[in-house]
DNA sequence: CTGGATATCTCCATAATGGAGTGATACTCT
DNA sequence: AGAGTATCACTCCATTATGGAGATATCCAG
């Protein structure tokens, strides 16, 4: 069985976002649904559809899964999920892999504006 | 009508990829489709079905145009393809995009690593 | 001139996304 | 207590994105 974290990548926006927003701690649903919406200023603004999906891909492969409700405010409708260390691994590597296509992009970019110099 | 960069984000994956493949110039399909699957080092590995209707789709929205062979090898079967002014700025638009997320989840990474020493 | 690499493109199956809709529990206000 | 609103999880379906298998056609090396 295969647990690379490469085998994963890329994730789709919305994975990133999922994972990203559980990095801070474990969260319920709805919750990750508004900090996705709320910290990507509204790029990204899921469907419920989209994300229960989502969340069901990502507990399936092992990046997230289920855990208790961490406070003591008890609401028996909510579902709370937390990253698996695999999942932290994944989303380390997918972050490393946009820092390096950033860096390619500002390096096309400088090499756009010395062409533009140098005409 | 609306041509505002953030109209057009999130760009997918190959999206950006293509426009960013492009950023160094004008460039054939084929040859986009092996910088993109080179430079993502095969993270990215678009098969010739979704190129074709990403190329249709970034035409469409007038973020790159049809353009004439740069260079002096004529080959009638490639169709070349120039990145536009607004296909930059779109461009520009998704990268810091990406910066902004690169830096949220090393904010995080940071926050968890300082939890981890208190603890 | 023949075979293999290059090149574009369509078609179809699968995966990702968005949004409407269902239903249920918790909270707030009177 | 009761009514109304916000929160919460989830399914179903339509649309879009992706992957991959052909179908052609041109170029180039031997």
């Amino acid at each position: 069985m295969r647990d690379h974290a490469a085998d994963f990548l890329p994730l789709t926006h919305l994975a990133f976002h999922v994972l990203l927003a559980l990095a801070e701690g474990p969260a319920h649903g709805y919750a990750l649904v508004r900090d996705v919406r709320d910290r990507s200023g509204g790029a990204i603004d899921p469907g419920t559809g989209s994300f229960y999906s989502v969340i069901r891909g990502l507990g399936d492969q092992g990046l997230l899964a289920p855990t208790a409700a961490p406070d003591d405010r008890r609401d028996e409708r909510r579902r709370y999920y937390a990253i698996t260390p695999l999942g932290r691994r994944v989303l380390d590597a997918e972050t490393s892999r946009l820092k390096g296509l950033i860096r390619e992009a500002e390096r096309r970019r400088a090499r756009q504006a010395a062409a533009r110099g140098t005409r």
